[in-house]
DNA sequence: GAAATAAGTCAACATGGCTGACATAACCGA
DNA sequence: TCGGTTATGTCAGCCATGTTGACTTATTTC
C-alpha cells in the first residue's frame, strides 16, 4: 500500500478534519414545502436503498444459476404479467434502448421462455407472450418477492396497503403516472389501446 | 426482419395462445400466511420497480454530466451521511467487491470529492470523509430525491412516515436489520464500534 | 406509391459488477 | 519479537447490461 500521508494534502486534511460536525447546512432551497427535515428524508432514501437491495437478492440468486441476470427478470416479469404487450411497450416500461432489450429478449426467446406473435390489427407489431416454461420461471422468481412484500406489509400494520400504494404511485414521475396506471390496470391482454391512447 | 412464422413452432403457438386466461394458478405454496392475493403482491412489486426507477432518475442525469454513474452516487452518499466510515463498512453496505468499489472510490478521491484518513486506534483502517466539494455534490444529488420523498410521503397521507419506515425495515433481510439499524443510528462519526459489535 | 412506423440488426463502446492472485502495512497473541 | 491475521490496495481479465449511430425489412397510412 502506498504511504497514505502522500495522498492527503494538508489542506485536504484540515478540510476533512474540521467542519463535519456543526453546520445543519441548509437544503439548497430544494426542500418541498413540508415540515420534514432533510435528515429524515435522507433516512428514507437510505432505507429505500436497503429495501430494494434486498428485494432483488433472492431472484438474482435464482437467475444466476440459469445464466440470466436481473434484466431478464424484468422482461420476463412484464411479459408474464401483461402478456401480449408489444416490444415498444416494454421499451417504454424499462426505459432502455431496443438494442439493449433485444439482447436479453432474444435469449429468453431462444431458450423458450417467451414467444412472439404478430399483431392481428397491425402485423408489424410483435406481441410477447410467456410460454408455460416462462410462466413457471416468472412465478418462481416472484415467489420470494411476494413473501417479502406480504411480510413487510403485515409488519407495517393496518392500512399499509392503501398507504403504500399512494406513496409508491407518488414516487413515480408525474408524467409517467397515467402510463403506469394503464399498465397496471391492464388485464393480461395486449396493452395496445392503453399504450397508444394513454399518452398525453 | 426474418419471417416471423418461422420462429413460432405450432406447439409454441398453441401454448401461448391458450391457457393465458383462466388458471388462477396457485402461488407455488410460497405465499406468506396472509390474506393478500398473489396478484396484489405483484402489483406492489411492479410499483416498487417504477418508483425506484424514477427515484434514481434525477441524480443519474446530474451524474452523467460529471462523468459519474450511480455507483459514485451510492459511495458519496454513504460517505457524506456517515462520514468517517471505513472501507469495510462501505463494502458491507453496498454488497459489492472491493475491486469494484475501488474503481469508483479512487475516482471520487482523485477528483477531490472524498479524502481518506488513517484510523487513530487502528491505523490500517482508511476512514472516509467527504470534502466540501463532496458535500456540495452529495447535497445536490440528494435534493431532488428529498423533494420526491417529501411529496410522496405527503401524498400517502397521515401516518405515512412511521408506517413506511416499518415497511422498509421489514423489506430488509432479517439478518441485515441490526446492521442497517446501527448504520442509520450512527452519528456522522466512525461506524467502527457499531460495525464491529453490531453483528450477531 | 411514398412516407412513416415497428421491429430487428451490426458494430463499437462505457460502466460497473465479478473472480483470482498477490502486495503492503499494521495489529495481535504466543 | 516473530508469525499469523486483518484491512486495504492493486493487477489482470471476464461478463452483463447499458449506450450511440447507422442501416434493413415489413407493414401501415396518407
Amino acid at each position: 500500500m502506498t504511504d497514505l500521508t502522500e495522498t492527503l494534502t494538508p489542506a485536504d486534511k484540515a478540510q476533512s478534519a474540521k467542519a463535519r460536525r456543526g453546520k445543519p447546512r441548509g437544503n439548497g432551497g430544494a426542500r418541498a414545502r413540508t415540515n420534514l427535515p432533510e435528515a429524515k428524508l435522507l433516512e428514507f432514501a437510505e432505507l429505500l436503498f436497503f429495501a430494494y437491495r434486498d428485494f432483488t437478492r433472492d431472484p438474482d440468486a435464482i437467475l444466476k444459476d440459469l445464466g440470466f441476470g436481473r434484466a431478464h427478470h424484468r422482461v420476463l416479469h412484464f411479459v408474464n404479467r401483461h402478456s401480449g404487450l408489444r416490444v415498444a411497450d416494454l421499451l417504454d416500461i424499462l426505459t432502455i434502448t431496443k438494442q439493449s432489450l433485444s439482447r436479453v429478449l432474444k435469449q429468453l426467446i431462444d431458450k423458450g421462455y417467451i414467444v412472439q406473435q404478430a399483431g392481428r390489427s397491425d402485423r408489424r407489431e410483435r406481441l410477447l407472450f410467456p410460454t408455460d416454461k416462462g410462466r413457471v420461471l416468472a412465478e418462481r422468481l416472484a415467489a420470494p418477492q411476494s413473501v417479502r412484500l406480504a411480510e413487510a406489509l403485515k409488519a407495517a400494520g393496518p392500512g399499509a396497503e392503501a398507504l403504500l400504494r399512494r406513496f409508491l404511485e407518488a414516487m413515480v414521475n408525474a408524467e409517467e403516472r397515467p402510463k403506469v396506471s394503464s399498465i397496471m390496470a391492464a388485464s393480461p391482454v395486449p396493452l395496445k389501446e392503453a399504450g397508444k391512447g394513454g399518452g398525453p
